[in-house]
DNA sequence: CCATTTGTTGGTACGATTTG
DNA sequence: CAAATCGTACCAACAAATGG
């Protein structure tokens, strides 16, 4: 029952290790060398019109004041009632089923207490009428775990009625992207013209590419686009991800115009040599641990402008064999 | 004191393909 | 042939930042 994919797993994580191996070697000699660093660097420029910086950042100290500066409680809102509430108390994240229940059954009882109709409420909540806003603090007198923004935050999401989750079909994008032209992004006023709230037409907008859109590549990446992804981490990070002479390796592997080949993950899918460059991309970048910044999906797309961000980031979690 | 937009991350849907 | 797997396009939901 041995598959051959695990056998072909066993051998390249082999290949990788001594790849790794081989490249420590190497990112130490530049972190002792500087001047092999700007050799290096130049000749790099003069194989490449990929930017390569070796800014060589040192394995990365954590600051340490960084994480006290975090821990402030905020209720947001409403003074008196950080008064009445535990900071540490305070939870983040996702609100659980029982929560989300909880803030429900509350939101009725509040409704049924001040004798409103079911339209009236759902006005204050898509603020529709004015003159009721302490809602929100009643509320969430009983919710001693959350904040008043973020409780706020949930029940306007929850209950708007153009909540409606599903997916989006040709013609609406297309009047989305009519509507962005027109009133630039304004969700909200967007919103009064779609039915989907304003979360959910903003996400759609960044995930068919914001103004890129027309540019966008699904399916295939180039070489180029790859290397431009793994080097906006490298400076972003200042490791150094691909390993010095990988241009020369790309070359002799797929020609002078390695920059242009394409391929896509789904190596099943195509040609079969698509998994094969997918490896030896691979094979080419060393990716730290942790890589101890968050990376700005956004500013990288815009420069890859045939990919989206989380095309990107997608890719990115590819590479270090996460998830999905 | 709110209302809206932005940054970020977690998760699912679904067709194509492989495997048992 | 049915079940499992894979890639990835796509959907959702939170906190933080910004605006008025």
């Amino acid at each position: 029952m041995m598959h051959k994919s695990q056998k072909q797993y066993e051998k390249f994580k082999n290949h990788l290790k001594t790849q790794e191996q081989e490249y420590n070697d190497i990112f130490q000699q530049q972190k002792i060398e500087p001047q092999t660093q700007t050799v290096i660097e130049k000749q790099q420029k003069r194989r490449s019109k990929i930017r390569i910086i070796f800014t060589n950042k040192t394995i990365q100290q954590q600051y340490p004041e960084s994480q006290e500066s975090k821990s402030v409680a905020k209720r947001s809102w409403h003074k008196e009632l950080d008064n009445l509430i535990n900071p540490s108390e305070i939870k983040d994240g996702k609100f659980s089923n029982e929560e989300k229940q909880q803030i429900m059954d509350i939101v009725h009882n509040y409704q049924i207490q001040n004798n409103l109709s079911d339209q009236q409420l759902k006005d204050y909540i898509e603020l529709k009428t004015l003159g009721h806003s302490k809602i929100w603090l009643e509320i969430t007198k009983y919710i001693p775990t959350r904040t008043v923004d973020s409780v706020y935050k949930l029940i306007r999401r929850k209950m708007d009625s153009k909540n409606r989750q599903g997916y989006w079909n040709k013609e609406e994008e297309i009047e989305l992207i009519r509507y962005v032209q027109q009133y630039g992004r304004k969700w909200r006023e967007i919103s009064k013209h779609i039915n989907r709230t304003p979360d959910n037409i903003r996400n759609k907008y960044n995930q068919i590419g914001e103004h890129n859109h027309l540019f966008r590549n699904k399916s295939f990446w180039t070489i180029q686009e790859f290397l431009i992804l793994i080097n906006n981490i490298h400076s972003l990070s200042g490791y150094p991800l691909l390993l010095p002479n990988y241009d020369q390796i790309l070359k002799k592997r797929f020609g002078d115009n390695f920059e242009q080949i394409t391929f896509r993950l789904n190596y099943r899918k195509m040609k079969v040599e698509d998994k094969d460059i997918f490896d030896q991309l691979k094979s080419i970048v060393k990716i730290p641990q942790n890589i101890g910044v968050t990376i700005k999906w956004t500013e990288i797309a815009s420069e890859i402008k045939t990919k989206t961000k989380d095309d990107l980031r997608q890719m990115w979690y590819k590479l270090n064999g996460n998830k999905f």
